[in-house]
Order: structure tokens, then C-alpha cells, then sequence
DNA sequence: ACCCGACAGGTTGTTTTACCAAGTCTGAGC
DNA sequence: GCTCAGACTTGGTAAAACAACCTGTCGGGT
């Protein structure tokens, strides 16, 4: 038998497409050839053509319309762009790789918001971890991870060392949950003395604090993390096709 | 001419497996009917029933598994949660579906964060559209809208009347560009006396201000949106899978 | 009795040919 | 200048065939 499986043809059309909009062939916003044409030029079926141009089209490759064509879009701008969703690098990345302290770990009664993101009742317990976290040796962002006491049981985050591993990581080998996804909150609202004073900032400028739940398959909240941000240092961009 | 259309058949397909996963017909774990049993029972051909499972299993239903069949999932997780970014909404939809009034329509000298967002020279003149939103009979948003001189010229958003159709379309039918992808940036920071006077704010509360520029496939700046949300009445909400 | 391979019949995956419908543009003819 | 026919585009459906894969059953061999 062979090892060497050849892939399908409407792969490899889409694996070419792809190569020449990426080498400028067929630059954004031109139109790509009709499909007669690439019928001709690959000598395949108009099918597999059309199968090869559907899988583009829903990567974001290229955008279709009936009676005049389809254009050139470009790599899709989701694809490579790794998110910088704040909080995401806090729950993938071990907390040594970014320098800052550890300004707090233990049980809380959390805010009214947080237990609600939680989904627990409120004025009961969950374990509390924050850190400050530092750039050019100045304290840029408060980061706050809340998440209930079970799962805290028999993870290092209880401990007052910085942990050498991502959160997401730790939490998935020791208490066997799986993040899905992330629901999250975008707000403004003036800093506290104590924040003000923790991150080195004028009180009168605002704080932009993210918060994010981390959900399961089945939505059930696993932990949430408070992101922080002196609004005159720091801003959130994103870029996203329109639909 | 009949202005209802009816959607095609593979489409009518996916809804009616849909429905059937939903209300437990085919429960999570089982196995589909076959090919040839979908063909009998609705009466379409085999490529009509594989393009309505290949839907249902890019959108995450379900599974299929060379050889033993397809597996039913479920609901996919994401499915519903549509994003609701701001501005998108004010882009696409008709000026006259949403409540408020037009406060500013003419050229000006834009800030420069506008300025360079567009990628145009500072101090040369742009167009500003901005509206006041109302909801429940108050306002609740001040969107602005930036565009350069030339892009402007020939379209109705210079009339001070409020628009018909939604600006994204007007744009594509009137001066041929496609919007393709939108860069986003979220700040915070204090009103200025203006803004809280027309937003009818307290002047110690932080305004959430989204920019957004809109850009063609060769990421030409077309437009700038600026959303500003009083802070303690509004909040941002996203959901995403994690990575 | 047990094991193992061949084989048949089921399944999905891929490709081809064919035809019609619907949207867009151009140019001939009025 | 205007209208409309025709050519070009993508979208959808049908019918057929072959390939690849899984799972049984039916053998023959140990």
C-alpha cells in the first residue's frame, strides 16, 4: 500500500488559489477567473471548481457574487491575527513569563457581578488570585481570576508562587475541565483609592475593565478573569471582517 | 413577479433536519438516516442531501464518519450568538429604523486619530455625519461618521435628511466600494462639556468610545465610525471560542 | 473449538456530465 | 437616448459512476 495519499483535487485547487492570492496573482479586490476559465486552466469538472471556490469563499478567501463574479479578498484577516482578547494570554501563558506581582490569593465573597458571572449565589465564597501585572518596570494592568473554591481545590493557584504553567493548562490536567468559550464584558468606570494607587495612576482618569467568563461546552461557568486598564495608557483594538 | 422566494431545497433540508436534532427525533449520539434513506424520504437527489449534511456538519450538528455514517451532535454552541459590534448596526441599517436625531452634517478638520485612521494628511478636511441615538425617549449614543471628501460627493449623506437605506449600501451602490474588514479600537475617557450636555450625563462618569474603520479589501480606509456610550449606562458584550 | 482471512453489502467521499434559473453587463437596434 | 436581446457570470438540481472505508458473515485453516 502507499503511505503517500494524494489529496483530492478541490484541494488542491483551493491549496493553488490560495498560493496566488498570497503571491499577488490575484491581488485584493480584483476579480478572479470565471469558472470556465479554471475549468479549462486545471482541467477539472465545473463541480469540483465550484467545491474548491465554496471552501474559499467560507475561509473568507474570496467573496462571491451571482451574475459578476468573484473577488479577491485576500488571507483572511482571522485567521493569522491571534487575537490579543485580553485575558486570553493570562489564561494560556505561565504567569513567569510576564513580569509583575502577585498581590493577592485566597477565598472572597465576590462582587454581585462576579457571582453572577459564576452563576453562584451571592455572599457565598470563591477563590480569589490577583496580580499586578508590570511593563518597563511600571505597573500596567490589575489582572483578577475568580473561580470556585472546588476547582481551586488541589491546583497550585493557591499558592502564593507564581505558577510555571498557563492557567488553562493547569486547570484542564489537574481538575479535567475544558474551556470552550468566553463571554465578554467591555465597561468603563473611575479606579478606587486603592486601585489608583496599586497601578500608579491619576484618580481621575478612567479604568476600562474586561471581563471575561470562561465557559464549558455545556456553558457552565468555570472561571472569570478581570482585566484592568489605566484608559490613558492603554486602548483595545480588534480587527474583524464584515459580514 | 412573487416577492416571496422559496429558499432551495437543499437549504429546506437543513432546517428539517435541523428541527428534527432540536426536538429530539434524532437524539445526541445517534445515527443519522443514510444517504439513500434522506433521498427516499424527501424525494431530492444525492447531491441536493450531501450539500444539506455538509452544512449541518461545517456548522457543527453533526459528525460523519466514512463507513459507519453520521453522528448527531447537537445544537452547535456558537450558533446563535450573533455579535453585536457597534457600529456594525449603524453601517447596515436605514438612519430612519433608530431613533435620535441628526446634530452635524458637513466638512470638517478631523482629530487626528481620525485623520490617521483614514490615512489621509492632518488638517485637510474629511465629512462628518453625527447622530444623536435616543432609546426610551433619552439619548444613549453619539455616533459619528468620518469619510473623506471625495467619497462623500454624489451621495445623500450630505443632505441633512435622515437616510433611507442603510450607509454601507448606499456607499457600494452609489460609489462602488466594498467594505471588506473593520479595525476596532475601544478607549475610555472623560466627556468633554458638549458631549455631556447632549449625551445628558453626569460630567464625572466615563464615556466608552469605540472607533471603527472601515476598510476595502486592500485595506484602504473608506469610513471611521466613533460610537461614545456613557459608561454607567452601557457596556460591551462579546462571546468567542476559545482557541 | 478457535482464529483469521476473504468477501459481500452497507456507508460516505469524490468526480463527471447535463440542464435550468437568476443576476449583470454590453451592444445592437429602435 | 432608450429599450431589450443576448452573452456572460454564479447558483441550484438531477443522474451516474467509482473509490475508500466499516462491519458483519462465511468460510478454511490451526
Amino acid at each position: 500500500m502507499s503511505l503517500e495519499s494524494v489529496p483530492p483535487k478541490y484541494a488542491q485547487l483551493v491549496q493553488a488559489l490560495q498560493r496566488r492570492i498570497e503571491s499577488g496573482t490575484y491581488p485584493p479586490g480584483s476579480l478572479l477567473p470565471s469558472e470556465h476559465q479554471l475549468i479549462k486552466e486545471f482541467s477539472v469538472s465545473r463541480p469540483t471548481v465550484v467545491a474548491a471556490l465554496r471552501v474559499l469563499r467560507e475561509q473568507g478567501w474570496i467573496d462571491s457574487q451571482q451574475g459578476k463574479g468573484r473577488f479577491v479578498r485576500g488571507r483572511p484577516a482571522m485567521a493569522s491575527m491571534e487575537s490579543n482578547r485580553p485575558g486570553q494570554a493570562y489564561l494560556a501563558n505561565p504567569e513567569t513569563d510576564t513580569p509583575g506581582e502577585l498581590v493577592e490569593a485566597g477565598a472572597v465573597t465576590p462582587s454581585n457581578r462576579v457571582a453572577s458571572l459564576l452563576e453562584m449565589p451571592s455572599k457565598s465564597r470563591a477563590f480569589l488570585r490577583r496580580r499586578l501585572v508590570a511593563g518597563d518596570g511600571e505597573p500596567t494592568e490589575l489582572v483578577s481570576l475568580w473561580l470556585p473554591l472546588e476547582l481551586s481545590e488541589g491546583t497550585d493557584l493557591t499558592s502564593g508562587e507564581p505558577l510555571r504553567e498557563g492557567i488553562r493548562e493547569h486547570l484542564t490536567s489537574r481538575k479535567g475541565v475544558r474551556f470552550d468559550h468566553i463571554v465578554e464584558q467591555i465597561t468603563a468606570r473611575m479606579p478606587t483609592g486603592q486601585e489608583a494607587k496599586q497601578l500608579g495612576m491619576p484618580k481621575n482618569v478612567p479604568l476600562l475593565a474586561v471581563f471575561g467568563a470562561v465557559r464549558d461546552a455545556s456553558s457552565r461557568p468555570l472561571v472569570v478573569v478581570e482585566v484592568l486598564l489605566p484608559a490613558d495608557r492603554h486602548e483595545l483594538e480588534d480587527a474583524y471582517p464584515v459580514t
